[in-house]
DNA sequence: CGCAAACTAACCCTTTTGGGGTAGTTTCAG
DNA sequence: CTGAAACTACCCCAAAAGGGTTAGTTTGCG
């Protein structure tokens, strides 16, 4: 062990959450939480400002959610060891986390003792992965590239965001009003998306949607 | 004040959550964790062997959901007050939830010292309520529509059955094959279902319906 | 730098959708 | 028997959706 203890960071935005890591990561000698932030904006700032042993990340917040922030961190180059924590089960974001260079992929929903473990062996270095996504990243690896995450990944963002306000109910007009952009730009994202995903209509999508997040 | 501490019982299937909300509560005197579960089976026991005071809900949990605790709880004559605790947004879940016996319903991202004054308040016998629930709540009762009857109890089985094959995003043409009547009627049953459950489009009824029966 | 992709926007056109009406048949409760 | 409701089907019409094209701007990559 070093003398100084390893700084880390919380980006979370449920502060009782943050409240319970940070005072079961108190209880480790030789870990020291630095700095907490309940979204991505501030989190890209402090990373950069503090640069600390680790970060370990939210994949599901308000606003900037934590895949981007994870990529946005890299892209500002931010060499801290990012470990990605989520809620339950087993995504398929665990593959884009990890191509996009998180060190590790936890789930929430694990045993407090074992999350310091690999708490631990993230700031010694090693990639930690929760029992259940090892799975998850096995069966993505045995499958080279393509159908692992779903037919989602082959769009766009701004079709995927459009996708998901379909999914809401949401008509093109409404939409165009929600994006700031011309409802016919909205039409050629519609028919864009729809010809990737090999659907026939809006309504098609919605329900390819609202059953694809469960 | 009582002399005794006031009796808590966490249920939540996150460690980590319980590690912060039980470290939130024992830094308030006259509070006390008396028991943790991590899911609705352990609780139903849990609750009316202790009998606590307070028992603090989730609502999204694996296997026997809040819901469907808090029921069976009421069911077998728990009389602990009870407050629902969920992640995020505004759910339509707080209707049942009050309606099926619970004294709040909290989110979980809401600030850690508003959370302990509300548990405070909900011990006391208050109902307690997050901002934004309130609304929700309050819009749900300005529409005494039915409680628990579904809206989709008012459409002829005509439109019911339409309705499933909208949610299953088929056309009005496909759904006149299927059903093996014009397709003039079906709009004149997608007209009628449509003004019956006050959604403005297909689009928008086949996502209610696809989230109706999760 | 040059090129590809994404995003934007407009044009054209056909089909689909949804709202209004009238109207015939059947079925079922009062 | 009478009447209401459901189901059927058509009419008209305006709006929305979707398919095709062209085209300008920006962004990122080699």
């Amino acid at each position: 062990m070093s003398d100084t203890p390893a700084s880390i960071m919380l980006v979370d935005d449920h502060p009782l959450l943050r409240k319970g890591l940070k005072q079961l990561i108190s209880l480790e000698d030789g870990l020291e939480v630095v700095a907490e932030c309940s979204n991505g904006v501030d989190a890209l700032a402090k990373a950069e400002e503090l640069d600390p042993d680790l970060i370990i990340l939210d994949l599901n917040m308000q606003g900037m959610d934590g895949l981007e922030t994870l990529k946005r961190m890299r892209d500002n180059g931010v060499t801290s060891r990012i470990v990605m924590l989520t809620v339950s089960d087993a995504d398929e974001d665990v593959v884009t986390a990890i191509t996009n260079g998180a060190d590790g992929y936890l789930l929430k929903d694990m045993d407090p003792e074992l999350l310091l473990d690999q708490i631990q062996r993230a700031i010694e270095g090693k990639m930690v992965l929760s029992e259940a996504i090892t799975e998850v990243l096995a069966t993505a690896l045995r499958r080279p590239s393509a159908p692992t995450a779903s037919k989602l990944d082959g769009l766009t963002n701004r079709e995927r965001e459009i996708l998901e306000l379909i999914a809401k109910g949401m008509s093109n007009k409404v939409i165009a009003r929600e994006l700031d952009i011309s409802d016919g730009t909205v039409k050629v994202h519609v028919k864009h998306l729809l010809k990737k995903l090999g659907l026939r209509s809006r309504v098609e999508a919605a329900v390819w949607m609202v059953n694809q997040d469960q």
